[in-house]
DNA sequence: CTCCTGAGTGAGTGATTACTCACTTTTTAT
DNA sequence: ATAAAAAGTGAGTAATCACTCACTCAGGAG
């Protein structure tokens, strides 16, 4: 009996991960979410870290290793957490329904669901786009995330839509380049270039869908 | 006869600007563009640069008075070359020709000269996309070549396809967006992120600029 | 109560940093 | 040929860096 709950308390550890996490340890998060975000990971000091969190420096590293540890812990499960929305049953499945708007509602849900997120977390977004060129373990991250799970069920999805004729006939490497490009550039102008313009969210992500729909769309 | 040639030569200084360049002064920049590409503004040391270039670390700061000056006079003179061709006559005037295919070949023209100077510049771009987020200084220099020269210019053409009913009526930022998201997305996949592919130029450029030109046709 | 473990601390450490300066060598002007 | 200016040098410096360590403290188990 205790057995089995220590089993299961094992099994929420693994799974939660990064759960029960001391006061001052969210404090350190925060802070070097922020101070990563504004001056770059290699810029910023464990020492001012410590300071924002109100915390002695000692304190990081009685959790963290390392400073680049402590950047991994942050990145990672930012990383999961992005992708997870490509898993969820609708999403692959949403293309064999409704054949006139196939890829139509699946761009709306990708872009919705990654616009919010976007919006909820810019900060993280801006140290994973700055750092991901300096840190091979993070491209490590990003491969295992990217290569390996969403760009083939992208692929699969694109697949279905040329075999009903939907799509034109270039390659899906060149497709998804230009989806994420167009969605990847107007979140990265939206959230980190240009935040403070008079956005109108609603419409810039209407545009934004209709171009690359006719961008895409059978000749 | 002296003085004119003085002052030919002195225009002939301010006009070419960074020419005149010693050789260790070479070295040094050299030197510099492949460090900071490769590990980035911050974390790239002086003494790191001066070993590479073969030179004494105090010779950087006889001609460099701090470090940052080093990266501002690296990344200027690229970011001036990169709007040159906005400027060439036949970019704003190409436009009122051949209306068939007027910003196809605009885009053509755009697409394939930045293509051509990212590869010749690889290091240099990846630089500028790394350190804009963080330097003040190139910010500005980015405003004042991008939000006053390219963008306005930029603008004028497209309001003239609007007239001719060649383009889609979303405001002319958005087109502005998409057109710069899908050509960037491009270079930077090409040139950065995924070099080692084995890319069929030729095609990319074609199937990008086709998914631009249909992305934004009039309906 | 005692013992133990993990969280928290902050002064201390050696390495590295950007930058200086007194000096030598090279280039240029006359 | 000579002087002045510019280019080049490398040892030296103060500051800052990530990280360590001996320690205190809180609280849960026995």
């Amino acid at each position: 009996m205790t057995d089995f709950k220590k089993m299961v308390e094992t099994l929420e550890q693994t799974t939660e991960k990064d759960r029960k996490l001391t006061p001052k340890q969210e404090q350190i998060l925060k802070a070097a979410v922020e101070i990563f975000a504004e001056k770059g990971y290699a810029s910023s000091s464990t020492s001012e870290i410590a300071a924002k969190a109100n915390v002695a420096e000692g304190t990081i590293f009685r959790h963290y290793k390392t400073k680049k540890e402590l950047l991994i812990s942050i990145v990672t499960p930012f990383m999961t957490k992005f992708t997870l929305p490509f898993f969820a049953s609708h999403f692959a499945h949403e293309v064999f329904e409704e054949p006139p708007e196939g890829l139509e509602s699946l761009l709306r849900t990708l872009l919705k669901n990654r616009f919010e997120f976007a919006k909820e977390n810019a900060p993280l977004l801006r140290i994973v786009m700055q750092e991901m060129a300096f840190h091979p373990e993070l491209q490590g991250k990003f491969q295992e995330v990217f290569l390996e799970e969403i760009f083939p069920k992208f692929e699969e999805a694109l697949n279905q839509l040329k075999e009903k004729g939907k799509l034109v006939e270039i390659p899906n490497a060149s497709i998804i380049r230009m989806i994420i490009s167009s969605v990847v550039g107007f979140l990265v102008t939206r959230f980190i270039i240009a935040p403070d313009l008079n956005w109108e969210d609603e419409k810039e992500i209407d545009y934004t869908i209709d171009f690359i729909m006719h961008g895409l769309a059978k000749k």
